[in-house]
DNA sequence: GACTTTCCTGACTGCCTAAGTCAGGAGCGC
DNA sequence: GCGCTCCTGACTTAGGCAGTCAGGAAAGTC
């Protein structure tokens, strides 16, 4: 239940590229320093978004990644699963392939609630959003209930 | 963004527990036999429980588990912490203790969502819930949308 | 066509966690 | 005191996480 090193930094850069539009390819030199990212880690994650279509990329002087699609038409959830795979596995198994026995028998159905509600929140939210600032309505919510800052 | 086995079986022999209700104690053995789960591992996790102050426990003839609390004061939340530790940390590090530069400076407010998002299922459900089958309503609502079934 | 720049890729590392197993010790009830 | 059951630490094996290193391949520049 916990959100990887490399998910943060492929969300991170991802908005990164989001917030500079059109303004030509960013170099990752430059990603890495923006957002703090060490560089050849970066490149490994950087490659990875681009084998799953979200980023594309040219090599050589003037070259660098830019979105392949509207930052509009991006998911965080996108993101998240291109480095990451599948959100919410349980035991590495997605949760509508396990079988519960005896009393246990409704506990898939907690586990595909849960990966529903993190969909709710990581599929609803573009990179579009991120740059603006103008989070979707389900996030505010959640986000101004002082009860969700408090660690537990 | 994915439940260990450990979770998975820690959830799986409370709601056992659960179900047996006063019952006297259950020993390690057959709650294992019962989930399927290695009971030398189980052991280790049921001490777990134990330290968190979810489960009781007596050895010798006659000993056993049982839960400490009724069952439906137990959240699955509250299993799932006892053995896992932190839900939904992004490196390590709870989602309100990080900053971040520049245009990701938004990303918080997001994973504080993810994490409120989880907690608003899994603090819902409790063991005697999940024993009787009869389930908070966010849970229904989620696992009744077809789409929630789709992997992806 | 050489040179520089930037991405592309695989191999490698060190550390940590996950998912267990093994062996023995300690308390409880009879 | 004996058997049962929990309790605990040490150990293992495999794999993932978070990178680093070294070199190669395309793109543009002079």
């Amino acid at each position: 239940m916990r959100v990887s090193a490399k998910a943060d930094y492929a969300v991170r850069a991802a908005v990164e590229l989001a917030a500079v539009g059109e303004d030509g390819p960013v170099k990752g030199e430059r990603l890495a320093e923006a957002q703090e990212i060490p560089l050849q880690f970066l490149e490994h994650i950087l490659l990875e978004l681009k084998h799953s279509g979200i980023v594309r990329a040219r090599r050589g002087a003037k070259g660098g990644y830019w979105l392949a699609r509207p930052a509009d038409e991006v998911s965080v959830a996108d993101v998240v699963r291109a480095v990451e795979g599948p959100i919410a596995n349980v035991q590495s198994q997605p949760p509508e392939a396990i079988e519960y026995r005896g009393s246990a028998e409704h506990l898939q159905e907690v586990w595909i609630a849960v990966r529903a509600s993190l969909r709710s929140v990581l599929e609803q939210v573009t990179l579009a959003d991120l740059a603006s600032g103008d989070l979707p309505s389900i996030v505010d919510d959640f986000a101004n209930e002082p009860d969700s800052w408090a660690p537990r």
